[in-house]
DNA sequence: TTGATAAATGTAACTCTATAACATATCAAC
DNA sequence: GTTGATATGTTATAGAGTTACATTTATCAA
């Protein structure tokens, strides 16, 4: 067991199920699910928490999977395009998707405590800054959301989200 | 003339309002609103657009005004925390607040193409962000909301947003 | 007005984040 | 199997941000 947007959960079968989704969704779309690329989606995935680049990196080099940035930027861009992984822009961080395979927008919960971050959905066209975006004309086509606070364990000062 | 919010105005009288209102705010509540931190508010009112740390440095190395990574940052976190100028997590750059001393929580429309910004207001405890936090138990302070997407100009094919 | 304290600046060195460029290998499809 | 596209390996470098410490400048009370 461990946190997942702030609440216990089977940890081991939710990774299996996130892998298994993405296996699925590449062979349907003829994507190549490498090696690399698994091996980086399984990281963020374990781990399940908003990980640096390079703190990738050298999980991958202690395994002989490739030990320059390239290798980690690469496999993220492509998790990250594909939906797999976000990028936390405000931590300069990537996070697992808890649901890879459905087109959403999300939006985060980040405590600024323990780190640990939630993903919700956002509707950026909708609200004010879907409002705004039609006054002014623009066309959004991409939506940053991320809220920084403190989550529920936190707030009750439990020590580091344990 | 130059583009605000995508929008054309009189730059000139826009910079001296907002610069005038820092000075007022600054006044107010007894912060130093030095050089440094004038003349970095003043090449952000300037240029209105996102600028990176390091360009301003430039612009303040070549005035004889500091030269090392420090001085650009540390004029503009004292911009940031007071809200006169926002930082744009997407593109790691700042930009002058539009309205100086309120209190707001600023949204971005981000062109991708020209790179303009346009500020916008969110209100992160309303909408779906808001509900998140609420079931969730999460108590937002702080919120990063950005969009990215094309500016009225640019959807029309000016060229850059000229 | 001077002396103590706090705030701001100058500077060097460094860490972390990310990309460019190019060579090599692997895959996919005809 | 050859070819063209996609992915990986590797070197080097660019860009963003911080730490640490010395020095200066402002604030304020005695």
């Amino acid at each position: 067991m461990d946190t997942i947007g702030f609440q216990k959960h089977d940890h081991a079968s939710c990774m299996r199920a996130a892998l298994a989704a993405v296996e699925v969704y590449c062979a349907a779309h003829k994507l190549q699910f490498t090696p690399v690329r698994r091996r980086v989606l399984e990281i963020l995935l374990a781990r399940h928490r908003a990980m640096g680049a390079y703190e990738i990196l050298d999980t991958l080099r202690d395994e002989g999977l490739g030990s320059q940035p390239p290798v980690a930027y690469r496999a993220l861009d492509f998790l990250v395009n594909h939906g797999f992984a976000h990028k936390i822009e405000r931590l300069n961080a990537f996070i697992a998707c808890t649901h890879p395979g459905e087109d959403h927008t999300p939006a985060f919960l980040i405590c600024r405590n323990c780190d640990a971050v939630a993903e919700a959905h956002a509707e950026p066209s909708r609200g004010m800054l879907g409002r705004a975006a039609v006054n002014t004309g623009f066309s959004i086509e991409q939506a940053v959301v991320e809220a920084l606070g403190l989550c529920p364990n936190c707030r009750k000062g439990v020590p580091a989200c344990a």
